[in-house]
DNA sequence: ATTGACTTTTGCCATTTGGCGAATTAAAAT
DNA sequence: ATTTTAATTCGCCAAATGGCAAAAGTCAAT
């Protein structure tokens, strides 16, 4: 990781001063402790998820920036489905097709790809390539 | 939040299984131990956020879906708010179904969604053997 | 200097996470 | 059935999180 613990530390003290916080009202608006704070700021101390989220709001930070700042989340988390729509170019979920199966339970849902994948492993045998397809 | 901590287990229990690993060796993909996550999909255990991130990917889910799932992350995030909100009571794409039909074509996309009206219509309709039940 | 009101740091401790190895349980194979 | 093998759970332990209360450290006005 690029991201040692100690700049976490920096940049969450950072943030609490031009915000001009102090570490006990910080505590008091966040719920954890201002020794605990004091510690996760000098790198003591490794901040949880749920932490994290706590002082996300007052600190002007966004939860998921946090959390891609301290090693939890990856950059950009592409998400298969609906957020996925302009990144992927050749591999991507037609938000039609997303949209109509996600209407259905997800038993259906596994049992439709149950099927794909029997109707694969039948034409992988007979090799049907038939390029007739309507538009 | 509606989330339990057990839920969180079953879900990926659930998850697990029907991505057909076994502890062991989603334990060796993800270098947790196996019996860690066994205790956390019982619901003896609470995965921090580096566990969760580390079965994300192999179970086939969303880094931050997972996040949201454990509650880490509230459902804010804009456009995909059904997808993690509604969540595991229906309207909800399956992540791991997601993924295997996005690497399918277009065409086959939605092919597949032409067999599964099919079926739905003909299962409205006739079909199912009926044994006399009247309705 | 000294008192006073704050802010930060430190000691100590309860609780939890997570790993390793052994034991138990489930599944296969002979 | 029994032996073999794989999968899950249990016991124990090291390490880390996070809170509380007391101990510094700061800075103002006396």
């Amino acid at each position: 990781m690029a991201l040692g613990i100690s700049d976490l530390g920096k940049i969450l003290k950072r943030q609490r001063i031009t915000v001009s916080l102090t570490l006990q009202e910080l505590a008091a608006t966040s719920r954890v402790s201002p020794s605990h704070l004091g510690r996760i700021e000098r790198g003591e101390r490794f901040p949880s998820a749920h932490v994290l989220r706590r002082i996300a709001k007052p600190l002007g930070f966004d939860e998921d920036e946090l959390f891609t700042l301290a090693g939890f989340l990856s950059p950009q988390t592409p998400s298969i489905a609906e957020k996925s729509q302009a990144g992927y170019s050749g591999h991507r979920l037609d938000p039609y097709v997303a949209k109509l199966l996600a209407e259905e339970p997800v038993e259906v849902q596994r049992a439709v790809i149950g099927i794909l994948t029997m109707l694969k492993s039948i034409s992988r045998g007979t090799a049907v390539t038939k390029d007739s397809s309507p538009t």
